[in-house]
DNA sequence: GGAGATGTGTAAAAATTTGTAAACGCAAAC
DNA sequence: GTTTGCGTTTACAAATTTTTACACATCTCC
């Protein structure tokens, strides 16, 4: 599934890298110069490319410059030996890491690792994952809410609750809605569990600091999650 | 529009940070440990703060948890590299999201725009929530109401009401309309709701500083809320 | 101007809705 | 089996809205 790009005149390593690759799982293809690295690069074919400084044709800081020009696509940049090309890799070029040779293809593996995570974790369906408002965050698959950074400890219904009140923030939510997202249940005329969850919803919150209540009931219709 | 504070002690390192982040069309300010950082992020001039661990005076988890005591501005963290510290630093400190050293700024600015996407504070959007006639203001998401800067007290057919007349203040609001708007129901021949929460309305506010009646009645038409 | 018709102001009563403590039921955990 | 935790129901107090009742005000028509 990753297919890997490997930009490196050195045949030799990148033989070794690709069958180290391929063991972990990783597809790869091999380019030998800076102007091909460049080409490959931009065909979209690759989650990550793997990118030497040292190059022939155009090296590994201009293929970056060029690649960064209309592309985001993650890099891992394997430097000389050196100290301070740590900053000089990591902002002013734009590569999303880099790894000075010669390199342990352990280290290697766990680098690339690393950045596919990092790069996975924002893709747009991770968006409404978490949601914030005001001083209350929550995460929806983990089921947790903070309270100015302090975990709240909710029931399942009071998180629910929570959060079908802060995807509307500064909104009025029904109360038949909220019975059939929370309580998954038409809401009939004499049912107090909606109120209920609310009263301890509202105990666990308690008031802003300036003293205003965070949810507020509109009679007859429904509650809102106040914004300032 | 959206204003960072960049609280780090590491100069050359806020100088390009605020350089990409300006051309990302970011306004920046440093401050370079942490008191000042504090005393910054409490000011309200900002959207999100980048915030590192390591800062003289006073470290990145006292700054946070300090302004987390008062504010609950999006704070992004700087961490050193390679601890796993995710779950404990992102979350049970306050922080919104953290990045390790060094990093790609690209990176920096995604994430950036993550918390600010998640993040419903002082959006935009929220202008036009906000009502001002006269000395008396309005907040539609926060359901509340000032006279003369002092929060009014108001049940929530009187808030919607008060609504509804200064959304058209200075013209004559029919009944039938301020029925089906705040009572949510046509206006029957003997339904006198609506007068009383008038009544009771014109109480809490009270007669302007000059003696003349805020809301005047026109007689089998409506009512007005009148400007000076 | 005056009598009746119509509409408004508002106190008070009645009806409705909400807040919440406490009791209950039930299922999972022990 | 017993305990524990959670959602629901019950019960009653409190808040809010609606209705009632009557005093006034305003308009209309003569």
């Amino acid at each position: 599934m990753s297919k890997i790009l490997i930009i490196d005149d050195d045949e030799e390593l990148c033989e070794l890298v690709s069958e180290y690759l391929g063991v972990e799982g990783f597809q790869t293809e091999v380019v030998n110069d800076g102007i091909q690295g460049l080409e490959a690069a931009l065909t979209g074919k690759y989650e990550i490319a793997i990118l030497d400084v040292m190059l022939p044709k155009m090296n590994g800081f201009e293929v970056l410059r060029n690649l960064r020009a209309k592309s985001a696509l993650p890099v891992l940049m394997l430097t000389a030996r050196g100290e301070d090309m740590e900053r000089i890799v990591g902002l002013e070029t734009g590569a999303d890491d880099y790894l000075p040779k010669p390199f342990n293809p352990r280290e290697l593996v766990a680098r690339l690792r690393a950045i596919l995570r990092r790069t996975i974790q924002e893709s747009p369906d991770r968006q409404g994952e978490r949601l914030k408002v005001d001083d209350i965050e929550i995460s929806e698959s983990g089921r947790a809410a903070w309270l100015a950074g302090r975990e709240l400890v909710l029931t399942a219904a009071e998180f629910d609750l929570l959060r079908e009140l802060l995807k509307e923030a500064g909104k009025v939510v029904k109360k038949e809605d909220l019975s059939r997202r929370v309580l998954d249940r038409e809401l009939s005329p004499f049912d107090r569990s909606l109120d209920m969850h609310i009263s301890n919803l509202r105990k666990k919150l308690g008031l802003r600091s300036d003293g205003t209540e965070r949810i507020k009931t509109v009679r007859s219709i429904g509650y809102i999650y106040t914004l300032l």
